[in-house]
DNA sequence: AGATATCCGACCGTTTTGCTAGGATATTCT
DNA sequence: AGAATATCCTAGCAAAACGGTCGGATATCT
């Protein structure tokens, strides 16, 4: 039950693309500024996203990747999913534990997996940026540490 | 985001230890007919169980486990977390991501984290067994194969 | 003593994870 | 055309986690 780096990353990425939404697309290189992942496992990480629709890619000078729709249209649960192997908690959720077999616990696992599912999709891209300016600072520039009045 | 089989295993012990509560201690042995787990790999699994308090052990001829709490009283997501480390499903929930740094995705893994242990802690062993029984067939014997109407 | 059962730790093959490397292809600028 | 920029794509690899087995020590009951 542990998160894969893909996905915390691959998050993470898609809020800086959400915040330059409208800008044109950021390149891997600065995606890889911003994040403080590397370039070539940022590259692993997006190619999913782009695969599954979400990001759009523009090749040759000045291109990079941008949100192929609104930060309010895109929720962290379609994010993770594409990174997360559709967020298969279990295998029984997609070969039932056989037929004849009657699986006490199934029940939890389904439930379980259905609230994931809820609690990711309820988060939009849109919504991060929002409590993220609201809670700290309002200027995303340069890579991820707080410039606030912090120890 | 994979469910161990510990969990699973684990969980599926605890529905039959609930269903024996107050009928004496379950043998390894006999626990692993009704899983379908191998006696070997049962043995680890129960063992975090008892360490947690969640389970006592009987030495001797007619040993076993046995539930320390009425099955009303147990939670699965009790059960889950003494088998997953925790559910600690991404690192910085424990140690941050460093002071200075604002990571803008932690708060999502945040509410995932608290999210994932209000769901299993909804459900109790007692609340297994009801919908369990109510849903299917009210004999718990043999192993967990339906003898009804299956092909 | 002997049978039964929990305890406990080491071990081990396989899979997954996290990441790097290197080259092929497409686009733009000069 | 050709160089520069950037995405595409595949292979590879060390380290960790997973899933499970085995053998023996200890406690308890008859």
């Amino acid at each position: 039950m542990k998160l894969s780096t893909k996905a915390q990353y691959g998050l993470k990425a898609c809020f800086y693309l959400a915040e330059a939404y409208g800008q044109g697309p950021l390149s891997i290189a600065r995606l890889s500024e911003l994040t403080s992942v590397s370039p070539a496992y940022l590259e692993q990480l997006v190619m999913p996203l782009k695969r599954v629709g979400l990001l759009r890619a523009e090749r040759g000078k000045d291109g990079g990747y941008a949100l192929s729709r609104p930060p309010a249209e895109v929720t962290a649960g379609e994010i993770v999913r594409a990174l997360e192997d559709n967020l298969t908690i279990i295998d029984c959720l997609v070969t039932p534990c056989s037929a004849e077999e009657k699986c006490p616990t199934c029940a939890i696992w389904n439930r379980l997996y259905q609230g994931i599912n809820k609690i990711l999709d309820e988060v939009s891209l849109q919504g991060m940026l929002d409590d993220y300016r609201r809670a700290g600072k309002g200027d995303l520039s340069g890579p991820d540490q707080g410039p606030k009045e912090a120890s």
